[in-house]
DNA sequence: CGATACATTGAGGTTTATCAATTTGTGTGG
DNA sequence: CCACACAAATTGATAAACCTCAATGTATCG
């Protein structure tokens, strides 16, 4: 689930690479946050950004490395700046679901209980800032704004759980490929990039595991969708949504 | 969805019934409220509770009464303080899913966004205090302790959500139901009830929508737990769970 | 260019859904 | 209190969607 010795070398050179554009001349590197606007950290004012500066941490990952294990206690929270994380949970036979996936701009680690209730894992290189959650605490003393913005993104993310019930209760494969495929067009408008053609940054089986199907099934599933005319693939990994109309009537399911 | 004229009329009756004990003599209902350490309510002191008392309105439902419906604008926020309430979303063939079943302490409308985006439907007979989000909104600026309490009931409803999530992606129809009735007992408990036997105030349909199954599967699963002998069937509204621990591992896929 | 992981395609099986009939439970009125 | 009507739950037979297992094709990266 972690990673080797051997990858994790490579991740050092991740670090070098990204660090000098990331906290140039010492300056607050908060301030020039490129996904701020994205991120809990709008509900800040520029002159309490260094507040920020002086907790965080960055942290720069390759694809597949682990950022923690579900039931591990809680100690950090992080905001994604670059790149796509995946949340899981396992049974135990090893039965896998997705409950979502996360760019940048989201937030990460916003427990419940004491223990993350999931794990959390890189898709692509990805760029993090650390906080413990300690420190956070202390924040939400100084800044209370911070709270109610914690609240709106909770409830967005609930917002966005419901929907996801409501797909893997009662959408068929075709319904549910048509919808994530339009969730990713839509995200990857919010970030400022083009919503077409649309970016696939995971593989076929981390989508079969988000969206309760098998790889096998997601992969029939887009054939069909391209044989149907309603989307093309460029690539694996790219994918160009031919009638964006009627992929959004098979998502909701007329 | 909403019930015909002939059957509001029994309404009045509950009011009549309940209005009694909720606010007698004119003093502070809220100060009364029996499920009040469960709600929202409690991160107010005992001095704060008049401010909530100003803008409560209580609302009586009889089984099968609309509280709202997915679409319509998101003006009131409600306390659930007795009864069952269902959430659902509907396709538009009339697919459902129920998103969850909420009961007593149970908090219902915070929104993300302007309009409700799910419907939410009494299960049983039930009450409820209603606030206008307006209302609200004002009484967080005067209480915003009241905000870290909201956030801390959005991040376990997150987590409900996620483990619903496992649920409704990778496991079986007999995982499902153990799961529902563990986590009826639980619930049970929380209120201050009994464990067991299990009360189910929901219909099989409404079991079924909820877990992603129809009435016939969720009927026959709970036959053959019978016939195995981890369950039995009081009523069909009563359940004992006669080996909690298999159940227990059922549930979690084992 | 070769090795490896990822994606696609095919054949066949399993679970759950669908359709239909029967039984049980509930509430009403005689 | 009983009989009736209606809704809810159960059971059975069949079908469909999706999964499993297996083989083949295709990116990707040293």
């Amino acid at each position: 689930m972690t990673n080797s010795a051997g990858k994790s070398q490579k991740s050092d050179v991740a670090q070098l690479r990204t660090a000098i554009p990331r906290a140039k001349q010492g300056d607050s590197p908060c301030a020039a946050c490129q996904v701020r606007h994205l991120a809990v950290c709008s509900a800040l004012e520029d002159s309490e950004l260094n507040l920020l500066d002086k907790i965080v941490r960055f942290v720069e990952l390759e694809a597949g490395d682990s950022v923690f294990d579900e039931g591990e206690p809680a100690l950090n929270v992080y905001n994604l700046t670059a790149g796509t994380v995946k949340l899981y949970k396992l049974l135990p036979d090893g039965r896998r679901q997705v409950t979502g996936f996360l760019s940048a701009g989201d937030f990460l680690g916003l427990a419940a209980s004491d223990d993350y209730i999931f794990s959390a894992e890189s898709v692509t290189p990805a760029s993090l800032c650390k906080f413990s959650r300690a420190d956070l605490d202390l924040l939400l003393e100084q800044a209370p704004q911070l709270e109610r913005r914690l609240l709106g993104m909770a409830r967005y993310e609930l917002a966005e759980a419901q929907d996801q019930m409501l797909l893997l209760g009662r959408k068929t494969a075709k319904e549910r490929i048509a919808s994530f495929l339009l969730m990713l067009s839509d995200r990857a408008v919010c970030r400022g990039e083009a919503d077409n053609p649309v970016l696939i940054p995971m593989s076929r089986n981390d989508i079969g595991d988000y969206l309760g199907l098998t790889t096998e099934t997601v992969s029939r599933t887009l054939t069909r969708l391209r044989t149907g005319g309603v989307i093309s693939l460029e690539t694996d990994r790219k994918i160009t949504l031919v009638e964006r109309e009627t992929l959004q009537d098979i998502s909701e399911g007329f």
